[in-house]
DNA sequence: TTCTTTTTGTACCATTTCGCAAAAAATCCC
DNA sequence: GGGATTTTTTGCGAAATGGTACAAAAAGAA
């Protein structure tokens, strides 16, 4: 057992990084990064903005450390439920299901995906947050389309199946998923797209591509 | 015919309103409605801060004319593609083709769709925002499955082809097509997305839904 | 020419924004 | 308790922002 109970020399924070960055992602979520002031952030995180300075660095810098953050709870997401041993269709309807369930949050109204919402406008400004951005499509397309491979190669998709398609497709999917449910979209509506998109990935190989 | 060559009676404007708004929607474009100031919209149209604002109203206003505008042509252009007398094959195809000719401008560097990579993080905060990114959206979804209803009644579609499904799966295809191209996707990547896409919509109806 | 009408250009205002410096507070080490 | 160390708090300031008032300019009308 490491030393844990060994407490820091000063004054002691008074505020947890984890707590505060997902506070401060909410703000960034709902505004955009442009519209999102420190004001709003401090508000949000209940740090005042030297504080916030001190912990994280300038806005900017805030606002990747959330990219950063709410990609590597996605990657996991979806790594957990396109696990091998899940069957390819149930895998598929968790993803999305984990998805709506991040975009629909129980209490508060709907605000589709961090990323694809808000680092969409940003990118084209700001290369480090299009690096980001491209790097997690990039990632999602992989996930997609390793477990479609797997799948074809179990046969679970026919022969004519072509992995890489597919995985454009569910990813596709995805994005809409992401888009519809911060124009707007009922979750009732979405969960029939993407159940009617698992059901055609599924079906594939029987249609040529 | 009517009156054309009576002027109006004081000084006369130094711009033309469409040209004006066809800049300020460059601006729009490449930063978002909330990273664009007044300054850059003035810069961008050559025109200074009062003028903007009597020929437009506030940044707000302006934003919404540039959107609308924007997807009045969008619309024109996919109902011309999807004109019931092209087949439904070459009516997808070129959707596509005309959305990624507006997404990979000539001259300048990509910048996606921007109805999807700018309203779209604005849609949160700003109920006329989202309305009208709700409204294209749906008309999008209205288009394809109108015309995916129409191939099936052909057997364009076999008998087993969902319409609405399929519609989802196009719009889907253009949503990542908008997404992507902002975030740094080629061309020809994206050209490969949209023709498989293509494919396996035609050749659906052979996968049960 | 002179008067109207409309647009343009300059200057301005109130507010917000980001960022920082310096003092005050809270805790640990001796 | 006294000093060291780190964080918080207050407050400042320079710049940018959205928006506007007002006079000069450019045209037609009389």
């Amino acid at each position: 057992m490491v030393q844990k109970e060994r407490k820091p020399r000063g004054r002691p924070p008074a505020y947890v990084p984890e707590v505060a960055l997902a506070r401060a992602t909410k703000a960034f979520w709902e505004s955009g990064f442009a519209a999102t002031s420190l004001d709003d952030l401090a508000a949000a995180t209940g740090m005042n903005r030297p504080s916030l300075y001190g912990a994280f660095g300038d806005k900017h810098a805030l606002y990747l450390r959330a990219l950063a953050a709410y990609w590597d709870a996605g990657r996991s997401g979806m790594a957990d439920a396109l696990a091998p041993d899940r069957p390819l269709r149930e895998g598929l309807r968790r993803v999305y299901s984990i998805a709506l369930d991040l975009y629909f949050p129980l209490n508060g109204q709907p605000r589709g995906c961090f990323l694809i919402g808000t680092a969409t406008t940003e990118a084209m400004r700001d290369a480090d947050v299009r690096a980001t951005l491209a790097e997690a499509l990039r990632e999602i397309d992989a996930a997609f389309e390793a477990r479609l491979l797997l799948a074809k190669e179990r046969g679970e998709l026919t022969g004519a199946a072509d992995p890489w398609l597919l995985a454009m497709l569910a990813a596709a999917t995805l994005h809409t998923l992401a888009l519809r449910s911060r124009a707007g979209a009922s979750r009732a509506d979405l969960e029939k797209v993407a159940d009617g998109a698992v059901a055609f990935i599924c079906a594939a190989g029987l249609a040529a591509s």
